[in-house]
DNA sequence: CTGTTAATCAACTGATGTGTTGATTATGAC
DNA sequence: GTCATAATCAACACATCAGTTGATTAACAG
């Protein structure tokens, strides 16, 4: 896997029981044996999970005696809404030129018809 | 990987060849070879990030003779947006409780100093 | 020191991802 | 039909992921 800010954060991003845990901690810390009690896999694996939300700086994680409470970074969240974001403007733009095409073949088909095959 | 629609976006986004596929077809259709020209991969490998990205449902391919025009599709990007934005009003709640306790704290500590060991 | 709890580390398994090269399909040009 | 081009399919190699179980570390409780 690319090991580039942002493809670590999507790639986190990319399983349910991550992003489970990330909708869990949006609601305040917790500690890894709270975050794993609704799952039904080991609690290794959702420690490993929660590792793979570190390495991609989604989640960072104090300690307090023998707990360490995993906390929400929200900053990756809002690099990879930005990413997804910058096309936002292109989309609208496209259906901008699209709606002005579509007028402007109307406007043509008044006078000639059934001639525009063009998708 | 599991292959519900979420993660599926978000794992065809964790790739940074896929992104800039993406990115490519943002600026209108391409047929496959005119996408991988600027990779230094094999064709048969950008055709299969082409198709993890169909899977995805981010892109869709057409038939124009031996071509098979590729057109990005926004809906997934979309949806994965509203998943992440989904959070960003906490976000804002949770900054805005922080801002209402620094303030709180600061009022405070006019009057007591240094008793406030809480993050 | 002993025992308990929280969490991670280590080793292993099976599945999947990403790349390669070589063969194959589909279409258009002659 | 034959050839060239666009694209995919097939089989392989290698790495990583996601899960397991068992051992280990770290801190508190007695």
């Amino acid at each position: 896997m690319a090991n580039d800010p942002l493809s670590l954060t999507f790639a986190a991003l990319a399983d349910p029981t991550r992003r489970a845990l990330l909708a869990r901690l949006a609601e305040g810390e917790a500690t890894v044996n709270e975050l794993a009690e609704p799952f039904p896999i080991s609690l290794q694996a959702v420690s490993r999970h929660l590792k793979v939300l570190e390495r991609a700086g989604l989640v960072t994680r104090g300690r307090d005696a023998q707990w360490r409470p995993c906390r929400l970074e929200t900053a990756p969240l809002e690099e990879a809404s930005v990413w997804i974001g910058r096309y936002h403007q292109q989309w609208e733009d496209r259906f901008d030129r699209l709606d002005a095409e579509i007028r402007r073949i109307r406007q043509g088909q008044r006078g000639t018809q059934g001639e525009n095959d063009h998708e």
